[in-house]
DNA sequence: TCAATAGTTCAATATTTCCGAACTACTGAA
DNA sequence: TTCAGTAGTTCGGAAATATTGAACTATTGA
């Protein structure tokens, strides 16, 4: 059975993704959603040597930002970058910014 | 006479400049210095309902991160933002950012 | 039913941010 | 020179936010 975590975010802001990504933790998670170019669950797209709850809560804020979705498969969380959703809202800005962030 | 406040910071990183720019405030100075396209003084750009100890921490979080240089003529800090800098070493970033900040 | 896995929630702690007060630095006027 | 005014910084405590381990829910496979 695959059912949404959460509804769809309605309002996908500026600061919102700003401040979602200015975390190092996050932005790493957001690289690795998009290289690995799939779903992931958590546990392998975050850093590792970090607390679960900590992860799930950096999941959470990425969520509300409406940078990633999450599904539910069996017992794992399977997420994924709304590239469509945001591109839509913010032409160019997600790979302007994905561009820089491997140096 | 005219003199730097702070020395060139060395290495501008995204992370500095997206966590610089996920403050609505901070975002908010940057927008206002490339508008005017000259410099300001720190009262100017900023909020005006701010505490100026406040204003003073976000100027010294933009400086730090590279964004803007500050130079002291009289009484007052006059500040510009380093979009030469911050292009050449990320290019179309603060472009592509700014592009999006006014809506 | 039970153990194992993936993630969330909660409460305590650690860290960061914000603000007012006191301070420094510069200017222009008396 | 003194003095008042302006612009900004620094500092200490309060308010807000982030991190964590422990306890919890949900799902699966044995």
């Amino acid at each position: 059975m695959v059912r949404f975590v959460h509804p769809a975010r309605q309002d996908i802001t500026l600061a919102g993704i700003l401040a979602a990504l200015a975390d190092p933790a996050r932005l790493m998670i957001v690289k690795s959603l998009i290289r690995q170019n799939e779903c992931m669950n958590c546990t392998e797209a975050g850093p590792c040597n970090m607390a679960k709850s900590t992860l799930s809560n950096h999941f959470r804020v990425l969520r509300e930002a409406g940078l990633i979705h999450t599904t539910k498969q069996g017992v794992e969380h399977r997420n994924a970058v709304r590239e469509a959703d945001i591109n839509a809202r913010f032409p160019g800005l997600l790979k302007s910014i994905l561009k820089h962030a491997d140096e």
